[in-house]
Order: C-alpha cells, then sequence, then structure tokens
DNA sequence: ATCGGCAATATTGTCAACAATAATTACAAA
DNA sequence: TTTGTAATTATTGTTGACAATATTGCCGAT
C-alpha cells in the first residue's frame, strides 16, 4: 500500500482521508479489508485521532462500512449495488449532458471536440483500450458543464468514487473502447448542436450499454466459479 | 435550541451527530451559524472529540462547511442552489416513481392509498396544510419502492435532508396541499396501474411545479427586502 | 472431539492536556 | 482619527492515556 499520495494540505486528518481514500478507490486496500486505527497510525506517523477522523469521513462518502466498537472495513461492491448505481448514474449524467448542451461555453464545447480528437488518435496509434482516466476525463467534462454544482458534486464526488473503485478491479472485462470512441462522438455532436434531448438520449444509451457490457461480465465471471 | 431529541445509539459521538443533526435541519442552529466545538462539547457534556466526529460527519453530508484552522459553520442555501437540488430531485425521484411502479409490491401500493386516503380526510376536516412530514412520508414510501439501494440513500439521506433544512425555514410560503394532494393521487394512480412512464411523468412534474413555487416565492422575498 | 462459558487480549470510544493556527485587542506612529 | 503591528486571547489540530466493548484463546463439561 502506497501512502505516497498524501498531498500538502493543511491538516495532517485531511492527508490521511485522501491517502486512504486513494487507496481504497486504487485497490490497494482491498475490498472487504478491515481498517485498523492502530495500524494506519503508524503508517502515517500519527495517532489515532487524524486517522478515526478519516475513516468517520470516508464512512459517510460510503467508502467504507462502519460498526460501532468493531471497526470499519472496506465495501464490497455487490452486482446488484452496481446495476442500482449504473441505473442512477444513467439519470443524473443523462441530465447532465443535457444541461451541458444548454449551459456550456462554445470554448468549453471545442476542448471538448479536441479532446475526443485526443483520444482517436490515441486509439488510431496504439490501437490500444481508451484509458480509464482518458475516460473519466470525457465525462468529467460534461458534468461540469451542466453549471448544475449539487449534480456536480453527487457525480464527482460520491458516485464517481465507487465507479473507480469498481473500475480499478475489473478494467479486465471492459474491452468496449471503440464503441465508446463512436458514442463519445455522438455525444459531442450533441452538445455541439446544443441539442440538450438528443445529448441525453445519447449519453443515457452510452452508460446504458456500459452497463449491460459490465453486468454481463459479471454474470459470467460469478458463474465460473 | 434543544438537545433533547438524543437517541440511545450505541455511541456518544452517534448521539451527537444526530442531535446537531435534527438541531441544523429542524432550523434550531439557524443557517450561517458557527458550530463551537467547546460550546458543543459543553452542551452534551462530553469532550470534545466525539464532537469534533459529528462535525466531520456532518460536513460529508454537506450540512456544514468546514475550512480548517477557523472552524464550521452552518450552510445557507442560496437560491440558485435550491434550484440545482430541486432539479437534481426531479430527474432522480422521477426515476424512483418509475421503479416503484415496477418493484413496488401489491400490499404497499395498498397501503400508499390508504396513506393518500388519509391525507384526503384530513385536510377535509381541519381544512389544513398538509403537514410537511405527512408529504415526506409519502415520498419516502415511494423512494422505498424504488427497491434501488443507492437512489435510496441518495435521496433519503443526503438530498432530503437539505430539503428538510429548507423546507422548515420556508414554510410559510408553501401554501399548495390542495394541488399537492390532486398530484399525490394522480402519482398513487399511476403506480396503481403499474405505468412507469407516467408515474415517473407526473411525479416530475409533481417535483417541477413544487420547485418554481418556491423560486417564485423566493424571488419576491427577495425583492420584498 | 465438540460445544459453551470464562479469562486474556486486542480494538475502539472517550477524555484531558498540549501544540499550532487564527482572531482580537492594545498600542504606537502617521 | 486612522492604520499598521505586536502581543494577547480564543479556537482548532494533535497527542497519549484511560475506559468500554468486542474478539480470541483456553479450559472444562458433555
Amino acid at each position: 500500500m502506497s501512502e505516497s499520495s498524501a498531498k500538502n494540505s493543511t491538516t495532517l486528518a485531511t492527508k490521511i482521508t485522501e491517502s486512504i481514500r486513494t487507496a481504497i478507490v486504487s485497490g490497494d486496500i482491498a475490498p472487504g479489508a478491515k481498517l485498523s486505527e492502530a495500524q494506519l497510525a503508524m503508517q502515517f506517523n500519527s495517532s489515532r485521532g487524524p486517522v478515526r477522523e478519516a475513516i468517520r469521513r470516508l464512512e459517510v462518502e460510503r467508502l467504507v462500512r462502519h460498526v460501532p466498537h468493531e471497526g470499519a472495513r472496506v465495501i464490497t461492491l455487490e452486482r446488484n449495488e452496481i446495476v442500482a448505481i449504473y441505473q442512477v448514474r444513467e439519470s443524473l449524467e443523462g441530465m447532465a449532458a443535457s444541461l451541458a448542451a444548454q449551459h456550456m461555453s462554445d470554448e468549453d464545447i471545442v476542448a471538448l471536440r479536441q479532446l475526443w480528437e485526443q483520444h482517436r488518435a490515441h486509439q488510431h496509434q496504439t490501437g490500444e483500450y481508451m484509458q480509464a482516466d482518458g475516460d473519466f476525463d470525457f465525462h468529467y467534462r460534461i458534468i461540469q458543464g451542466s453549471r448544475n454544482p449539487y449534480l456536480i458534486r453527487q457525480l464527482c464526488d460520491d458516485l464517481y468514487q465507487l465507479l473507480r473503485m469498481f473500475r480499478y478491479r475489473s478494467s479486465r472485462f471492459i474491452s468496449r473502447s471503440a464503441v465508446a470512441l463512436t458514442e463519445h462522438e455522438h455525444i459531442v455532436y450533441a452538445i455541439e448542436q446544443r441539442d440538450s434531448q438528443l445529448a441525453e438520449l445519447v449519453m443515457r444509451r452510452h452508460i446504458s450499454r456500459a452497463a449491460r457490457d459490465i453486468a454481463q461480465a459479471m454474470q459470467t465471471e460469478e458463474t465460473k466459479l
């Protein structure tokens, strides 16, 4: 487990929170793993206080499940929970796309198009899957474009944490980068046209298909065991 | 400020969290008010530790804004933030209604109808506005009926806290109980018919109208000052 | 050999003191 | 009077010790 990524925030508790969060999301701390206060405190050269604060925060963020007097464990995402999350994501991010088509500045739309061009070029050259990071970047920009602060927080701070955590583990399945690239283009197009209805629909389908692929992959994964 | 509503949870920090949360949501602690650790600790006959934990949790729940070394204050909801929240609520709860129409058990639907009958009877007798609590109860049942655990948490644990906090302050405006009663009936009907599309649409309109009324009321309220 | 209860151990919850940072006040100079 | 600065005060951040609870291991009974 790497506690390297500790940004120099103002307070120790914040740094520890971020370190543990990235460790969970990146899979360095496995789902279901126990978070021992004493152990973590030792690891970060601190006392248990700041570690406790970090765990409490991550508990509210739903990355950690805590039961009194027993301790905290990293959550494990079951199949039905993944499905539930994707269902919400479809609704929320569809709305984000719709709002983005209405509210994004012309410059931001140009930048979005350029980002997509980069992704295409990258895929053309390397023939590689789209990087998860690139995909997230694309979606983040559209969410930001919604200009709805509450929606932005819900998606970026909350839902996407869970998504990242899950994606890291299951990146082996996801080989739909070619399809995704095409779908992204359609989204960019709809936003360029300022067609909020189309943007919403295309985004919803994009996410819906991803969800279907993942659910299917998990299904076969489960039957294999 | 009443710290009376302390349920006997297993841990002190939890009790304090709940007490402060209800105090904020009910308006006993005013928006923008400072949350002093020492003062709260005294108030709850505890040390600062549990109070700090409570504040950290409420911070992640977005009921409190915290800046390092300065302290925590209760958030203040601006007009545009209310609009943003209602926009998200419309999308999420529309989805909840759709899912409820698909997944609610027949018994639960009967119970929902009965609840509505009660509301109607109550209004008939007293001619009163619908109680905010009754309204929340109605919506909660439908959200639960969605059977989507992530959606349920997002709405009940997160969004509705903010809604409650705001509603308490502004209950003076909201006199649309007669309209709401009718709209609720339409929602119940759509769910009884298992018409998920209709349920979603009617719910969205219900919330959209409420949002419009509130935005309008805030507008006039602002110009008055 | 397995199961249930008791002691030992480990872990979490709470507390009070200390350190570090921000807010306030007092004071002096312009 | 006003303004900038330094000292004071108050508040938050962190720590280690102690209390309360859960887990583990041991022992005896069936």
